[in-house]
DNA sequence: CGTACTCTTGACTCTAATCAAAGTTGGTGG
DNA sequence: CCACCAACTTTGATTAGAGTCAAGAGTACG
């Protein structure tokens, strides 16, 4: 089971980034519930450990500190479409209604805060700064959905998997130089673009024959970024 | 463009549906805004009228009175996919950030209210049950978008196809007796589930020679609810 | 009554899934 | 340290499901 132990409210230190630019990056998300901080427990997951079950009894909800967690819909024969990947600064289960109706899953070992779900409601009635991030945090969620609806509904194999590309380097920050370290497997990688296991190597093996990308393992590296935006469909800004 | 005419506030008739029982349903929703009423303008839209922009600035949300409205995100190469089907009492736009990053349009003659997203949100500041409201709502609206991802990312063409009629069946109250009336064509069908509207159509069209439902044009009758269950994946509950 | 839609059906194609097998990699224990 | 095993990844061959292209059938409307 999950590993928990109470944090006595003065591990304030939170999850963040090294920007391009060499500083910390906060990511604007687990800084709406510092004002939580005394209630929030330090959660750690083993790798493939179930953090929350879909259908459970949503009373926490959680901010990734460190690692990475998927979110994960089943069919009962066993059909997967995993919601979205989270890492280090992200936050989930806070827009549960009774129930999660999801199951979140630790990707890698992963330390989380915890925070009682209730005592946010409270917290945000009367802190109007928190409510609005809430809000905030919302819309990028729903305008997230939207375009994977988008990537799942519309957009090709190929295209699919550029996409992914292109999100993983822009969220962990990997530049042309350094290259991209995911997390997750293949299979948690279709799971995620509705494709299977197959068509989500052959979709990278055939950017890496066109040189846009240099496969290792799990460590890619984005030799032409341009090309990867096109291939991904990127909409031009 | 969009004819709109200021209300004074007088026409505070909320929409509702007829429920099962026949008593009114509100579906809570437009609820949520009541104390906004003096604020609200009435819009109408013809049908395929647009009524927001994908890259507009996001200064107003709505909400459905009659008629139907779809969200829609476009490709540059036209590719297209529906976000939602927006019937009376559903709101959108006010989970917007800077700008709408969809378009809504009008699937039918429509009649809406809207109301300014700046004063939502000074509102919300103040009445703590309001902001509980947007935040349920939110929470709705995730839900429902990884319904939706899994439905894209995993269900065949025919699993989609008894999804959406079951999801159309419940929201506009059909029951085994009452066809339902689809409001919008076969194409808008094909770019909510991901699919051509070859495929639908065909799909459609077995399940009439099963005597799953019966089709005239537009209006859908359920013969076999156990059947549309099992073919649309419905989970057992 | 004819025109312009939308919807339906049919024939064929092609993308991605499936089935199968051969690399890789990492861990464990001899 | 090396051999073996299990899990994951990659590649190949084949299949199936949905897309594309094309044409016909209904309907609504002027």
């Amino acid at each position: 089971m999950l590993c928990s132990m109470a944090s006595h409210g003065q591990s304030t230190k939170l999850p963040g980034f090294q920007g391009a630019d060499g500083s910390v990056v906060w990511m604007g998300k687990p800084r709406a519930l510092e004002p939580l901080a005394s209630q929030a427990v330090i959660v750690r997951a083993d790798r493939e450990e179930e953090i929350v079950g879909q259908g459970e009894a949503a009373e926490y909800c959680y901010v990734v500190v460190s690692g990475c967690v998927r979110t994960v819909r089943l069919m009962e024969d066993g059909r997967r479409q995993v919601g979205e990947f989270l890492l280090p600064g992200d936050m989930f289960g806070w827009e549960a209604l009774e129930e999660h109706d999801f199951s979140a899953e630790a990707v890698t070992a992963a330390t989380l805060r915890r925070y009682p779900r209730r005592g946010l409601e409270l917290l945000a009635d009367r802190d109007h700064e928190l409510a609005r991030r809430l809000r905030e945090l919302s819309a990028r969620k729903l305008r997230a959905g939207r375009e994977r609806m988008l990537l799942l509904g519309r957009k090709s194999a190929s295209e699919r998997i550029a996409s992914f590309l292109l999100e993983m380097a822009e969220r962990t920050g990997a530049g042309d130089g350094s290259p991209i370290e995911l997390p997750m497997s293949r299979t948690d990688i279709a799971d995620y673009l509705g494709l299977t296991i197959e068509t989500v190597c052959r979709g990278l093996t055939h950017l890496q024959r066109q040189g846009t990308i240099s496969i290792e393992r799990a460590r890619i590296g984005i030799r032409d970024r341009r090309a990867l935006g096109v291939a991904g469909c990127e909409a031009l800004h």
